[in-house]
RNA sequence: GGGGAGAUUCCCGAGCGGCCAAAGGGGUCAGACUGUAAAUCUGAUGGCUCAGCCUUCGGCGGUUCGAAUCCGCCUCUCCCCA
């Protein structure tokens, strides 16, 4: 019993950043073996984005190995606190969302999540069921539990008050209506990003008001996204969870050298022993074995090897990837010609024609392997193909007929 | 309720009547180097029919030959006092 105990704590314990208390927590994994009673897991969804992450499964990753440990998980979809907003690590006032956007939301970010957690063994509350019904009377002694002196010595508002950022009254309430979901399902635990801790900590207190035991609270990392910012999808650093297999296998390649053992850790689950023995040997081998690794969790093996391949092909061999897009002659363009910065737009490689300017006049792009540098060039609808290269990343093929 | 400050291009931030498509930094893009890492160097970075033209400086109106810069109103934010 003792070594189940262990093993299973080694298991929450990989890659956590804050648990509180460790010593609770081999307790209640204790007593659940004892007892045969699954311990409840919760962990909160907030549908104000639609499109996830790998920062983002880094929480649902455990998640799953909690499961597989045979513990319930209990996903709350925080459709009533999404209209209030998690103020979080933001250092500005978010946008309060409508009941229809984060239905809109709700959609695709639960089929997401099914990529890493089984949905179908957890269960999933929505958080209006008891929000939706609490009187005013019921709010008011809510927002009582907590002091505005307490509650701004949050670094999060410490720091917009500094920077002369608005804050809103109802984000102060956020923190208290994620802890009251704690009390509503009487959750052992619940599990949040390091910038939860605080929200995380006001369930453990709301519950011992309410005469519940104190859930645990443990918490991830964030990581950085492939520049080193935090990583978020509107700063366009992201690793997405439904992106192309080549995309995850190549986004991965650009992160830092110095981020390869938190991912390793946090996003895959080879053995810390293994994972110190790649990085003690040749550093690109290791990433690329860390990003075939997380392309086959959400891809499948096969298709990860695939990626791999053709990445080493495109980049480290340097030759034209092999599912280049071919496309047709742009409808509107001339059929006696098009210059080159404007064909470069027409079909999507360059985003305005002046853009595609610079590229051409700096030397980035290749007809058929030669670099062209006039931008008024004027372009023929090919007799067959021409292979066009912009940079070191956008391909197409155009046909000077319509394909298909 | 009263008093003060402010809103600038993707972001931060200069500009305070013409020399402003608007300094500088970040980010991004392209090139060199390379392991699509880090570091470094170079160039570009509103749009277009690109040696020229057109549209930008919270919104609307006004003053002026000329406004991001001055005036009025509006919207939003911050600070101080109550």
């Amino acid at each position: 019993m003792r070594k189940e105990v262990e093993s299973q704590l080694t298991v929450f314990k990989r890659g956590v950043v804050d648990l509180i208390e460790e010593g609770e927590l081999a307790q209640r994994i204790d007593r659940s073996l004892k007892t045969g009673k699954p311990l409840r897991v919760k962990f909160g969804m907030d549908p104000s984005s639609p499109d996830l992450h790998v920062g983002h499964a880094i929480p649902l990753m455990k998640l799953r190995a909690i499961q597989e440990l045979g513990h319930t998980v209990v996903l709350i979809v925080g459709d009533a606190t999404a209209m209030v907003g998690d103020p979080s690590g933001r250092n500005k006032l978010r946008p309060q969302l409508s009941r229809a956007e984060i239905e809109t939301n709700l959609a695709t970010y639960v089929e997401q999540v099914r990529k890493v957690v089984d949905v179908s063994k957890a269960e999933v509350r929505r958080n209006s069921e008891w929000f939706d019904k609490m009187g005013f009377q019921d709010f008011l002694k809510l927002a009582g539990r907590m002091t505005v002196a307490r509650m701004i010595e949050r670094d999060t508002f410490q720091k917009r008050m500094a920077e002369g950022e608005p804050i809103g009254i109802h984000e102060m309430i956020y923190p208290l209506m994620q802890g009251w979901d704690s009390v509503m399902i009487r959750c052992d635990l619940e599990l949040g990003g390091t910038d939860q801790l605080f929200n995380l900590l006001r369930g453990r207190d709301l519950q011992r008001e309410e005469g519940q035991e104190g859930q645990i609270c443990f918490t991830t990392p964030l990581i950085d996204g492939l520049d080193g910012r935090k990583m978020s999808k509107s700063y366009g650093n992201a690793i997405g969870l439904t992106d192309a297999p080549k995309d995850m296998f190549g986004k991965t390649m650009r992160i830092s050298d110095g981020a390869m053992r938190d991912w390793y850790t946090l996003l895959t689950r080879v053995p810390m022993e293994e994972v110190e023995r790649r990085l003690a040997g040749d550093f690109r081998e290791a990433k690329a074995s860390l990003a075939e690794e997380i392309t086959a969790f959400f891809h499948g093996q096969g298709v990860a090897k695939a990626a791999r391949e053709a990445f080493d092909r495109q980049f480290r061999d340097h030759e034209v990837p092999d599912d280049v897009p071919v496309v047709s002659w742009p409808r509107g363009a001339p059929a006696e010609g098009r210059a080159l910065a404007n064909l470069l737009k027409d079909l999507g490689l360059e985003k305005s024609t002046s853009d595609a300017r610079r590229s051409i006049e700096q030397g980035g792009v290749k007809l058929d392997g030669e670099v062209v540098r006039d931008p008024k060039v004027v372009v023929r609808p090919p007799a067959k193909e021409l292979l066009i290269q912009v940079g070191k990343r956008r391909f197409a093929r155009v046909r000077g007929n319509p394909v298909e």
